[in-house]
RNA sequence: GCGAAAGUAGCUCAGUGGUAGAGCGUCACCUUGCCAAGGUGAGGGUCGCGGGUUCAAAUCCCGUCUUUCGCUCCA
């Protein structure tokens, strides 16, 4: 099956059993959003429970926290959002080429600090020995006037994009002749804002209201709380803060399913250090999270690390856990060393002290960050592209099996009576009542028996428990295991705990 | 945002100007079957939406929305 018609078809298989469906889909949906169905929203949830316990659960120094999406307006200049997420962005009509046009001005500004170093060579080859530098920069009308049109066009710029005057920026480039590289025009579209942070409201009267953006990443709420957390929890450094929660972006292109959305979810966890010790912490916890990823056992080939070069203005390095999506290998996780770039703005602009005393050490400092960030949403998607399977069997016959580690999948267990007679269905009931206490169950009755197996393998349930005849006579009863299809025969009494064995957090995180 | 392709039942798709179809799935009844595709019946669609051309539009034209792919952009 090609990449593309597997893309499609884990989409249409994800709608067809309740797994994700377009958002508004009635109003014909919504652009890159989308609804977790009532089997979406287990696997969801379960993905989250097992994050979150090996992160708060299993490490005496990190603790959770659930902050708010709104925050005070502030944060966002303090975190740098307001700056780096928002681009002036100018459209090529010829290429249709999208550039960023403060770039375009900076290219060309570059251009002519080259043509500078060009006439410094020139002339430190014609003098030789004698040749002072420092004269020639201040004598030579070319260079002169070079200097001069670059420090103007920088300063016009920057008080163009500080009074978001974008017809200004658009006439700059059009005066400079600016071209486009590829196709060579000056054919420019308008110079368009684009900011990547939704905006919002607070206050029900139109003179009260004040604007605010709902949240871009969750990690700010985890800074601006950690002294909270620290004093509270009486932890010390290092120390960690988890969080799992809705992030938003506005994504010019939001695309591919759930793996780009406008409003996506996030597991964070930043993990406060001590200055000088992050290149030591970055290394351990890439290990630790791909230790965590392999542990669910989707594939050890399918991850790889990415090493960042181009580094995010908050960081001293960053990588990425790729997955390969049936579109090819692409970010799942991020780790990134954000050293103490996000607590120290945030002293600046609070104006309140985010240090931390470190008892041991008898001194003051703000903390180092490392943060492991997570899509859940990509997370989710990793999981239902690598977990959907078009089997053919030796008989010839087709089968769809969607393979979701045990102890994720939305359902547990299906309890079946072999027919729907004979006493079999109050048993499987009976069973299924109290499974149901322990594991999400169900229970089918409708159909072959066969059939019904095949809809459970369809929907990702692991196990299914078979009542037959000889249930009357001896209390077992069979389970049936979707990955291999194999049957058991087991007592009735051991089957809360064999399930409980396979679905257990201690014997999936032992695989670590 | 640009370009290409697509949108008809829950899913996959046929139908290319003349009464809206199939397979699978769903529901009911029969069949009591250990790995899909037994029988009978039922439900489900103003053919993405809006406009136009026409005696007549799912079908032709225009616009728009959504999705996928390519470019582009992006923590």
């Amino acid at each position: 099956m090609s990449n593309h018609s597997q893309f499609k078809k884990i989409i249409s298989h994800a709608k067809e059993y309740g797994y994700i469906f377009p958002s508004s889909e009635i109003y014909e949906g919504l652009s890159a959003v989308y609804d977790y169905g009532q089997q979406g929203v287990l696997l969801k949830n379960n993905i989250k429970e097992y994050w979150w316990k090996s992160m708060v659960q299993l490490n005496e120094n990190i603790v959770g926290l659930d902050s708010a999406i709104l925050m005070h307006p502030t944060t966002w200049k303090a975190s740098g959002h307001v700056d780096a997420f928002n681009d002036p962005l100018i459209d090529n009509k010829d290429s249709n080429k999208r550039y960023r046009a403060d770039v375009l001005v900076e290219d060309y500004v570059a251009k002519l600090e080259h043509k500078i170093e060009k006439e410094l060579n020139k002339a430190s080859k014609r003098f030789g020995e004698s040749f002072d530098k420092k004269q020639f920069l201040s004598t030579s009308h070319r260079v002169i006037e070079y200097k001069k049109k670059s420090e103007l066009i920088i300063s016009r710029l920057s008080k163009s994009l500080e009074n978001e005057d974008f017809d200004d920026v658009r006439k700059l480039i059009e005066e400079l002749e600016i071209r486009c590289p590829i196709s060579g025009t000056k054919n420019w579209s308008d110079v368009k804002q684009f900011n990547l942070m939704f905006g919002t409201k607070i206050g029900a009267s139109a003179e009260s209201t004040t604007e605010l953006y709902l949240r871009p990443e969750t990690a700010q709420g985890i800074f601006v709380n950690y002294l909270n957390v620290q004093k509270t929890s009486r932890m010390k450094i290092p120390f960690g803060i988890a969080q799992i929660g809705k992030a938003f972006r506005n994504e010019i292109i939001a695309r591919q399913f759930i793996f780009r959305m406008r409003e996506f979810e996030q597991m964070e966890m930043q993990f406060f250090i001590p200055p000088g010790t992050q290149k030591i912490w970055y290394k351990q916890w890439k290990e630790k999270r791909l230790n965590w990823h392999l542990s669910l056992g989707l594939g050890d080939d399918n991850y790889r690390f990415h090493d960042h070069e181009k580094l995010a203005h908050y960081a001293d390095a960053a990588c990425d856990i790729e997955f390969k999506f049936p579109f090819g290998f692409k970010e799942l996780e991020g780790i990134h060393s954000r050293t103490d770039f996000d607590l120290s703005n945030h002293e600046k602009f609070s104006g309140k002290k985010l240090k931390y005393f470190d008892t041991e050490k008898n001194e003051s400092y703000t903390p180092f960050v490392l943060e492991t960030s997570i899509g859940l949403d990509r997370m989710f998607l990793a999981i239902l592209s690598n977990s959907l399977k078009e089997e053919t069997l030796n008989d010839g016959s087709q089968r769809t099996v969607l393979s979701i580690p045990a102890i994720l999948a939305p359902i547990k267990v299906a309890v079946l009576p072999l027919v729907n007679k004979d006493g079999l269905p109050e048993i499987a009931i009976n069973i299924f009542n109290k499974l149901k206490l322990d594991f999400n169950s169900s229970y089918d009755h409708k159909d072959a028996i066969g059939r019904r197996y095949r809809r459970q393998d369809a929907l990702g349930t692991p196990f299914c428990i078979t009542v037959d005849h000889q249930t009357l006579v001896d209390q077992t009863i069979t389970v049936r295991y979707r990955d291999t299809m194999n049957q058991e025969r087991i007592s009735l009494k051991d089957v809360s705990k064999k399930i409980q064995s396979e679905v257990s957090f201690k014997n999936w995180i032992k695989k670590v």
